[in-house]
DNA sequence: GCGACAG
DNA sequence: ATCTTGTCGC
């Protein structure tokens, strides 16, 4: 059943004042409200045990939306619980508003896993986002558990040149102000767009994503759930 | 008015 | 995101 989800700490109606549906401006206005309820104050000094990656995959048409839920031990990055759960998309993609389509899926198998995990990290933006408000901030703060945004390309912000040396980083600014960091993950690959979701700071969230890499471009616990998210391929050739 | 635009 | 085989570079 839904476990850990009954612990979260907000209810529904103030995670989604909508209900998930109402116009582009509408939606606009509910992440500028809910941004006010970030907060970028650490709630680690060091990278806590469980860390649950999650993602959504979407089917040929785009009828059916698949998300899943890694738990990964950081002391090992080995996963040791997993949950997939598959739902009809209600939305469009609409840059910007991402969250409102992939969340409800996402929510629910979070919900699925055995334990709450300390720390959530996911594909797409945190604060690095045109109202401070991309997913991993939404859902960071319709949760309550610390949250990281971990992006394949920018959405918004510029950069200086970054060095091609695995490790590399520098500041992604939006009109001069920090909000996230360019982090060269692995030579030869594009670099991941890392910023704060929810209850932690800009430095501390590349960290933690530096912490959680093995020899792939994204962090184990994202790209765990990245591959389940994925919906199995039909191998049949007629 | 014209592009840009997480997944 | 998804559609897709082979291929070039770290």
């Amino acid at each position: 059943m839904a476990r850990v989800l009954k612990q979260f700490t907000l209810p529904p109606s103030l995670l989604f004042p909508q209900g998930w549906s109402g116009t582009v401006p509408d939606l606009r206005r509910i992440q500028e409200a809910l941004a006010g309820r970030v907060s970028l104050r650490n709630a680690f000094r060091s990278l806590p045990r469980w860390i649950a990656g999650v993602d959504v995959g979407l089917g040929r048409f785009a009828k059916i939306a698949r998300a899943a839920a890694v738990l990964v031990d950081s002391r090992t990055l080995l996963p040791v619980a997993e949950a997939v759960v598959e739902q009809p998309v209600a939305l469009p993609y609409i840059p910007g508003l991402l969250s409102f389509r992939e969340l409800p899926v996402v929510l629910q198998a979070l919900a699925q896993l055995p334990r709450r995990p300390d720390l959530l990290m996911c594909d797409g933006q945190g604060i690095a986002h045109p109202r401070r408000f991309g997913i991993a901030a939404h859902l960071g703060v319709a949760t309550g558990l610390p949250s990281i945004g971990v992006a394949k390309s920018i959405l918004v912000g510029t950069h200086d040149s970054l060095p091609g040396r695995q490790g590399a980083q520098r500041p992604l600014l939006i009109d001069g102000e920090g909000v996230g960091t360019v982090l060269r993950s692995r030579a030869g690959c594009a670099p991941l767009i890392v910023s704060p979701g929810h209850r932690i700071g800009i430095e501390r969230a590349a960290d933690f994503v530096m912490a959680m890499l093995t020899r792939y471009r994204l962090p184990e616990p994202t790209r765990l759930a990245d591959r389940l998210s994925k919906p199995p391929r039909d191998t049949e050739h007629r």
